[in-house]
DNA sequence: CTGCTTGACGAACAGTGTTTGTTAAGCGTG
DNA sequence: CACGCTTAACAAACACTGTTCGTCAAGCAG
């Protein structure tokens, strides 16, 4: 085994990792994630598409090393930030924040992605003032996962861009034993483009005899404020965090170092509420 | 126009949009989504891949009707089900049971594919039982969203098959200036072949100095009966929602024939429990 | 200098979605 | 019947895709 890595090597070219994942991070900013390739990268840094393969071993890799790249500049909130469900809510906030600003990034994680370093980094902050919350194992480890559904689906939802080139069609029958067609066949003068108007304009042209609630909500379905629809959700998600009964005080076999007890606000060792979930009333997310 | 369609056209072979459906879902279940190429579906069918297209405009449509497909059998919960929150608890859970049984179909949901008949008929049922819960306009529309990201995000996740042919590589470093390796190299003997198998992987091997949470939450955070936990994150989003204040008792223009009172049981003009989750100790999700 | 590793890269392989043009079958009507 | 006419089927091709293989040059160790 000669060496772990390389100590230095500045040959003719050495393009590098880095300049890789730039490379693809501005293609996928530009056209999504779906129309990266790995030519179109290596057109990028002016090479054939083989040469990527020294630094990556997939293309899912590589889009895993970009979405944890998106992720790489979120700071952590410190102890000034407030208290745990604070810290919590501008974190998470940030994160979406970070993905959403990378076009559909968030679509790989959502998939086949492991968590990288960054994203490691910002579970185990997610995981810590979950407990600090006085949140049990069990639904420290649930929360987390629900958390990161949160967090993919709103940051790929948040995505201004297009998801793919072409609009995808809407599917209308389906056993084709049906005459009347459901949604809307766009005889519309002006066809949406991006895909958060085309179920817009799905819902709007909804039969109000068979979807009296879908077509009363049409207004509200897609529209509103981003930004607050996001911190409601998750306000919803934490609010409903603490209102499930906690199990067991944490009892496992090991016992790591007790949490952090944060010294500026002193976690409860026990949690305050349970059952009435205390002054809910106007906690504001405070997105990015 | 000569006619809506045609009338019969017993010919040589006619295949038919049900028989591309059917093939189509038989490798989505065996190979996965990614995996299912019109070249294939059209082997399976003895044919060339230029004839779907007679059927089907897109692959992207043909993935949304066999989205749509899959929960086209879920039967929506009746009165004699329960309250409005059992009814809904009830039917999420069938709707996620629908989708995962087939493979990773829900993924085509998570990203770019608009309602079809049957998820517009389940979506309305679900809007109209958070408006029977006394839900307002506003927290009704975001609740769809949230519940339409917790349907799709927990049926992939309760995908059993891979997700892919290969495996994906996990990412170890990635500005290149640094010489430690977070996620597990795979030394082990055993290489996990699921995608959870490797997440459960990634973080039972998490160095506990920097993620010591993380690595406290190991054996839970991939574990246990996924059936139960999917219940509990649907609590969790329910209660969180009737943590909500309401802001307006749904002041809109329309006033859209008394959004069905159901006869059964009686619903409650006004929420009784907003800020008190009310008896949420033991309510069963009842999945499936 | 010789070995040898590392990175770059042309070329090719086995696929992919989709379009085009062509062929044949069934139908309504003259 | 024959005539258009619509529709489904399909071969072939186009422009791609991810990935592998073999080769070649550059730099360092001995």
């Amino acid at each position: 085994m000669p060496q772990a890595r390389s100590r230095s090597r500045p040959s003719k070219s050495m393009l590098g990792l880095d300049a890789v994942l730039a490379a693809t991070i501005t293609l996928v900013d530009e056209l999504g994630c779906e129309a990266v390739s790995l030519r179109r990268v290596a057109q990028a840094l002016e090479t054939g598409p083989a040469s990527l393969y020294v630094y990556v071993r997939d293309r899912q890799e590589l889009m895993a090393l970009v979405l944890d790249h998106a992720v790489a500049d979120v700071v952590v909130p410190d102890e000034g930030a407030g208290d745990w469900r604070t810290r919590l809510e501008l974190l998470v906030g940030r994160i979406v924040a970070a993905l959403a600003r990378h076009n559909d990034i968030a679509s790989v994680g959502l998939r086949d992605a492991l968590p990288g370093r960054h994203g490691l980094r910002l579970t185990e902050e997610m995981a810590r003032l979950l407990r600090a919350g006085g949140l049990d194992d069990d639904a420290c480890s649930w929360a987390i996962d629900l958390l990161g559904q949160y967090i993919y689906s709103t940051a790929l939802e948040n995505t201004g861009a297009p998801h793919s080139r072409r609009p995808p069609a809407a599917p209308s029958s389906d056993t084709g034993a049906d005459t009347t067609t459901d949604t809307a066949t766009d005889t519309d003068p002006t066809v949406p483009e991006t895909f958060t108007a085309r179920l817009d304009a799905t819902f709007r042209t909804l039969p109000a005899d068979r979807y009296p609630t879908l077509r009363a909500l049409a207004p509200r379905l897609t529209g509103g404020d981003q930004d607050a629809r996001a911190a409601w959700k998750l306000r919803v998600i934490i609010d409903g965090l603490l209102a499930q009964p906690p199990r067991r005080p944490t009892s496992d076999g090991n016992d790591p170092a007790a949490p952090d007890p944060a010294p500026g606000a002193p976690s409860p060792p026990d949690r305050e509420t349970h059952v009435t979930p205390a002054p809910v009333t106007s906690r504001r997310g405070a997105l990015s």
